[in-house]
DNA sequence: TAAGATTGAAGACTCAATCTTC
DNA sequence: GAAGATTGAGTCTTCAATCTTA
């Protein structure tokens, strides 16, 4: 029992999310903005002109409506996001985002794309392909946000 | 450039590997045990008779030493582990598991066994075979640890 | 020089609770 | 009641720095 730890799946997803994302940081640290923050500027830079509320972010960021309100806070200091009351409901904010906000994601993620290929290279192209369609899997029977593809 | 980031691998791993890990603790908490304290059990238990620093605990875990060192100290006071000065390596410690801490162990992974199963269902045998064998490469081409299968 | 242990400070996250609006 | 926003408390984690020993 004790002798699999190490081929579980959380566990070696865990080992491989962590060193992704510590490299991921490391490359954001100059941008000053964290994963709820990129995930935040990269979903509205999607849906622009659209906006999406903060619980919305917060979900496809994979973090709580409490942290992402953080995250949004200080998007929102830095002009990096705008946000409005929707009309339509009282109590929701629509974020959206702005030409600085979408500058600093272009820089950011040109950045961050040496990550994406320095971890991808142990893996061939059917490799890659095959380990995303089975993550998106694993994402959709845990009713995780899945983007379309 | 902004359009593929939900096909990003660090993000889909980061998706999945937060979902099972908020899970896992989730079953890890009535035991009063949280990721590093189980990963460190359960390498000691593996190990048994032989000890581990708390350096190569932390390695093995995927977090820091400083992380490992606050783990073991709540380990040490609750008598699931013990700690002697390495013979050879004066600043070295070596942690050993105790009956208590073997007792511990046994019971939270049978718990956190759910986790795995249900996480699993979504994937064939052949998708799990599949994603092992690509998160190990992943692993081997980031230099983290990885056990002998 | 290098490796291990530890402390203090800071960041990121969750849980719990509250308030507001539909 | 359900959904969204926010605050406060607590936990887990890393970064930076220090001390010790081979």
């Amino acid at each position: 029992v004790a002798e699999d730890f190490g081929q579980r799946l959380p566990y070696m997803m865990r080992m491989v999310s962590a060193a992704l994302s510590q490299q991921l940081e490391g490359e954001l640290r100059p941008f000053g903005l964290n994963h709820a923050q990129l995930a935040a500027l990269a979903q509205l830079g999607v849906e622009d002109p659209d906006a999406l509320s903060g619980a919305t972010l917060g979900r496809r960021a994979g973090v709580t409506a409490q942290s992402m309100s953080a995250a949004i806070g200080s998007l929102l200091d830095r002009g990096l996001v705008v946000r409005a009351p929707n009309p339509d409901h009282g109590r929701r904010l629509d974020v959206h985002i702005t030409d600085e906000g979408k500058a600093l994601l272009a820089e950011a993620q040109a950045a961050t794309a040496v990550v994406d290929e320095r971890s991808l290279m142990a893996l061939s192209a059917d490799e890659q392909a095959e380990l995303r369609r089975m993550l998106r899997k694993l994402m959709e029977s845990m009713r995780l946000y899945l983007p379309k593809h």
